[in-house]
Order: C-alpha cells, then structure tokens, then sequence
DNA sequence: CACAAACTTCACGTACACGTAAAGTTCCTG
DNA sequence: CAGGAACTTTACGTGTACGTGAAGTTTGTG
C-alpha cells in the first residue's frame, strides 16, 4: 500500500471531535481507548478508527446524557461485538458460529433493553408534558374567540358559541 | 375540618420515597423543595405534597437520568404554571387570562422540545441497536437450520423441528 | 422523667468529570 | 540548529451530588 495512514495529535483530533484534548486523556485513563499509537517522543497518535471512537464517546455524553460509566459499559459491548464478528468469520465451526451470534444477541439485547427503558420513561413524560399543551392550547382558543368576538362589546351582546 | 395534616418527619419520608435524609436536605439547600414546615424544636416536618414533590424528584433523578441542574428548571417551570393556574382563576380579565395561558403554552412547551430532542437521540441509538439485533438473529436462524437440518445428517436424520 | 432514637446544624470526605497550572520533552519551521 | 508551539506527565483545583461523622437538641416510650 502506498496510503499512509495519517496519524494526527490530540489537539488536532481534540478540536474536530469537539472535545478537550484533557478529556480525551482522562477518557483513556479511564479506558475508554487505548492509546492507539505513540511518536518517537511520546506523543499519542490518533487513527480514523480513534476518532470515531472518540465521536461516539462524545455523542454518548452530550446527545444520550450517559455518564462515563455509562458508556463504558456500552462500548464494552460494542467491542466485544466487533470481536466477535471477527472471531464469527475465523471459525469455520457452525456451532462455534453459534455460540459466538448468540452472545452477540445477548448484548445488544440488554442495550436495547438499557435505550428502551430510558425512552419510555422519558415518554411518560413527553405525553404528560403534551396534554398538558392540548388544554392549554384549548384554554388559548377559547379566550382568543372570546376576545375577538363579543370581547369589544361591553354594551350587551350577545354571548357568541365557543367553539370546542 | 377535623382532619389533621399529618405531618412526617424526615428519615420517614426518605424511607417512603427512595432518598436519604441527607439528600432531602441536600435537594432543600438546592432549592429544590420549601422546609415545609418546622416542629416546636427545628424539626423538617413534610406533608402529602411534598412526599409527592420528593417522588418526582427522585423520579427525574433516577428514571429519567437528569441532573439537579435540570430538575431545577423542570420543577420551576411546574411551579410556575401550577401558581399560573391559580392567578389564572383568580383574575375575570380574559386579557390576562390570555397572557397567562400563553406564558404557560410557552414553558410546556420548552419542557416538550427538551423531551424531544432527548428522546430522539435515544431513538437513533436504540434503531442501530435493532437493527443489529436483527441482523444477528438472521444469522442464528440460518445457522440453526444449518445445524439441524443437514448438520446432524451425517448419519441421514430427519430434521427436528425448533419450537420458537 | 430518664433515656435512647431521631433529629438538628456544621463540617469535612468522596467519586465523578474534568480544568488548569507547572515543568519538562518533542516536533516543526525558518 | 534555534526557538516556539504542541505535547508530555504530575498534581492540585473545581462543581456536583451526595456520604459520613461529630456534637448538641428534640421527641417518643417505659
């Protein structure tokens, strides 16, 4: 191959990735990523693979809300799915296969279990939220009718029908 | 009324709810609760709504994952349509009933696009998830069949069938 | 009414998720 | 190859969300 992979700094990925180049370091401290390469010096080299490991530690924080423990459990499962996607494709053993697809289900479904449990809850109060926005809405409806309608005659009108 | 409040102090309140009483005191330092009321000595004394406010609390703590940064918004925002609804009913000028409404129309619905973005975000993760789960089940069902259809017929047997 | 249980207010301790300053090393550029 | 930018490790600081005594007060029960 004649493409070398361009290994870049922490700076360098820290700014693309929209995190602190001290929270990468401490996210590798806390085992989030191994350091994927060293200079000569001792500088940490970062790959493509680095970097989106890195974007989704990030999107785990800021978009899920998960803590560091969070996703470290997350990720493990993610790794070790990736393990054993490769391990599938090396084993020529059906049974083997097996056994390696069936923990891979296992895994993600105690992650979709994880995300199912945190949207419902959140869901309950989404529709708490929600019709509590339909009667005020109604309650905004009705004032503005009144309002528009006999709202200008203080003379005695007619009391004009609210529609529902 | 013949009813007393019956009035609870602290650790039993933490009990009923799922917190310490250190947290109780630690959530009113924050803010997040009025001292409710005070024994003849300095005793916390709760009643039924703040049993209530302390389960939604811990509700949005541990269920839904917030922070206390958060349930301080949130809780602020019930608060103010709750005393909206009262000022609400109080007033006979449909000018100011209008306003109200609409002050409240708005926080709904700050809280509802909070929900939102948060639930989405899930909802992303959680369709990747599904979608791996189904590509793995895809895979476990063929290697099922493999196995117990011309796997075991080394020796010519007829495959059995796998209850789901 | 004595006394233990439960409560009170400090006040320091802890885990998490980093920030920040210090002092030295490495890398790149002119 | 000189020098400054970028990096390294070390280490202490910060805000959050409490836990854990300590020392004194209040309250319910024998």
């Amino acid at each position: 191959m004649l493409e070398e992979a361009p290994l870049r700094r922490i700076q360098d990925v820290a700014d693309e990735v929209g995190l602190t180049a001290r929270a990468i370091r401490y996210y590798e401290e806390m085992g989030l990523l191994t350091p994927a390469a060293r200079s000569g010096g001792s500088h940490r080299l970062y790959d493509e693979s680095d970097v989106e490991r890195l974007q989704a530690i990030r999107g785990l924080r800021d978009d899920a809300g998960f803590s560091v423990g969070d996703i470290t459990r997350l990720l493990e499962d993610s790794d070790h799915l990736a393990r054993s996607r490769a391990a599938f494709h090396e084993t020529q053993s059906r049974s083997e296969r097996l056994r390696i697809a069936r923990d891979g289900l296992g895994r993600v479904d105690r992650r979709i279990g994880l995300l199912d449990e945190k949207i419902e809850r959140l869901q309950v109060m989404l529709a708490d939220a929600s019709a509590r926005r339909t009667r005020i809405a109604g309650k905004i409806d009705r004032l503005e009718a009144e309002l528009s309608g006999p709202g200008a005659a203080t003379a005695g009108r007619a009391p004009a029908e609210v529609p529902a």
